[in-house]
DNA sequence: CTGAAGATGCCCT
DNA sequence: GGGCATCTTCAGT
């Protein structure tokens, strides 16, 4: 399989497009116990200062929030209730924005998403934002990890033509921003995680 | 220090 | 369709 890396570049590119550009690329996570391939199909894009639904709207700076006005393309991981949700930090230096990944499809290691998630239907088991992390051994480690190293990149995909644009999941307290059309996933894809 | 809230998922009815 | 698990963060005392 060709490895190549998507470049630092290939980050600094506007919030939306950029998770417009992730789908169809592929996760590489190297675990301790072998490496897991997987294809993202469905993204969030959270526009920072501007966004109320983003936790960095109106320029919020926690320590939480912190590698959101780093540098784009390093990981910004939180917790939620008993899960692990991966972002991909966006905008240049003091822009906090981010792209949530919110499901892949699994594409090499599935003895090993078995062992992370079993008993489940393989679509099950990475339909989601905190179900992939999961699957994949992804955890709050990761926090500010550059996606330019080891153990977690991102490798050029497939490209992926039927994308669709819809509103953002889980949001529902945001006003106006609950109905931007900022998740994008493949249309077709059995992975994208279900309803709305 | 305490408590409330949350970009979820699972299990129950 | 509703309740709840279970963890971290952060604002308020």
């Amino acid at each position: 399989m060709r490895m190549k890396r998507l470049p630092k570049d290939f980050y600094e590119q506007p919030t939306l497009e950029l998770a417009r550009s992730l789908l169809g690329h592929y996760l590489v996570h190297q675990h301790p116990t072998g490496e897991i391939i997987a294809k993202i199909v469905e993204t969030e894009a959270y526009l920072g200062a501007i966004d109320r639904a983003a936790h960095s709207f109106g320029g919020r700076r926690t320590n939480r929030t912190e590698v959101m006005f780093g540098l784009p393309g390093h990981v910004y991981t939180y917790q939620m209730h008993t899960h692990t949700l991966l972002n991909v930090v966006s905008g240049p230096v003091g822009t906090p924005e981010a792209v949530l990944i919110r499901a892949v499809e699994p594409i090499q290691g599935q003895a090993l998403i078995d062992q992370h998630r079993p008993g489940l239907k393989p679509v099950d088991q990475t339909n989601g934002p905190g179900k992939l992390t999961k699957a994949l051994g992804i955890t709050m480690d990761l926090y500010g990890h550059s996606l330019q190293h080891e153990p977690l990149f991102i490798v050029e995909g497939e490209a992926v033509t039927d994308v669709e644009a819809g509103p953002r999941v889980g949001i529902p307290n945001t006003g106006e921003a609950r109905d931007y059309p900022y998740r994008f996933f493949e249309r077709t894809n059995p992975y994208v995680s279900k309803y709305r």
